[in-house]
DNA sequence: AACGTAAGTTACCGGTCAGTAACGTGATAA
DNA sequence: TTATCACGTTACTGACCGGTAACTTACGTT
């Protein structure tokens, strides 16, 4: 199973080049690692370590590694939101533009080759159904593109609009969790933008 | 984050009941833990201890846990091309007729209360990328759904049958991964019939 | 110079992890 | 009867887990 190590800090006191907070440095260095090789294979002293610091200065920041797992998972949150307005503002007014520039901007990203899908998903197969924190931070994000998805298909008028955004909603995940085995733009996902506009049509034809 | 542990067993020593081989017992009590609670979070004892044995006797049946993992694994496979086969055996000879049934009964499965996607996928998010043994056999797995997908699809005439079944398998996945944060049949999976039949139809007109 | 603050250091806690050694027992089969 | 097989039991290893105590070093203000 093999769970992350990490190799000694090059950079062991940079000194005058003024580097950023123990806090900054840990929690970046944290959402790199649980993204690459998932939230219970990190440990805390890894990730201490793997930031130039040690577990104490870890926990001078962090209450525990729940609250700092959660923080991560509302980070991933809110650049999700982020890019999301980012990818539909440009056209504001025409829906079946936006979501196919929503759905174009998602099939780049995905397609990069650091992309390990989605965070917040990936995170509900690792956390326990009873751990309430945080898999209620994962249900309320997932919910919340559910209905935006839900919102755009009513607004560009389909037929059954919370139908059709459902289903978009199953190419998005399914892109994600394919990306997961198939490397870069190899996978199913080539599919992509044929299956979203073929379903549009379907919907409003 | 909260690791699985296991409360006494009921049925200490039903003596002669002739119970399962304690291999048997321990490799059933372990499907049934790392599917429900994922396999980083279920440890050898509490396997045991769960199978109403101890770590003593797991060790003289699996020589690793990552061996166990992987039988878990081959498993699941098997039981998965079994249903597949299974699904579309009715149907031989109209590849049209085969998709939906597949699609259905896989729906049917999905929609189960004790469903929490896809055991392999799942375990792609868990297992680190340098662990070749098992991420090759999920990527083994991955490949030949979606090379029988592309069968299919080409079988039935599609215009361009690579594409429908890669799209096919997104609709599939991301059921899968839905399925971990909308219980039952609740979520986006509510549109996955429509979906195939409006792609299959997208294809095929 | 004095002081507060941010951060590094070492050592430790109890618990769990995967994995092993050595031994005991009860049933079966030769 | 004796040997073997399948299994249970206890005790252990070394490493790692999340988390804490107590102390030290260095810097920035005033």
């Amino acid at each position: 199973m093999s769970t992350y190590k990490s190799e000694a800090r090059d950079d062991p006191h940079a000194a005058t080049t003024a580097r950023p907070r123990v806090r900054d440095r840990i929690f970046e260095t944290a959402c790199e690692l649980f993204y690459r090789h998932g939230i219970r294979a990190v440990g805390v002293d890894a990730i201490a370590c793997e930031a130039g610091t040690n577990k104490m200065s870890f926990y001078r920041s962090f209450a525990s590694k729940d609250e700092l797992v959660a923080e991560y998972l509302r980070d991933r949150q809110r650049e999700f939101w982020t890019w999301w307005n980012d990818a539909i503002a440009p056209h504001a007014g025409n829906p079946r533009r936006q979501i196919e520039a929503l759905f174009e901007s998602h099939l780049a990203h995905v397609e990069e080759s650091d992309c390990r899908g989605c965070a917040l998903g990936n995170a509900a197969v690792e956390i326990s159904d009873d751990n309430d924190a945080l898999s209620t931070l994962v249900r309320d994000y997932k919910q919340r593109i559910r209905h935006e998805l839900h919102k755009m298909a009513r607004a560009m008028g389909a037929r059954d609009a919370d139908a059709l955004g459902d289903s978009l909603m199953l190419l998005m995940d399914g892109s994600y969790f394919t990306r997961l085995v198939f490397p870069g733009d190899s996978g199913p996902v080539r599919s992509l933008m044929g299956a979203v506009r073929a379903l549009i049509d379907g919907h409003t034809r």
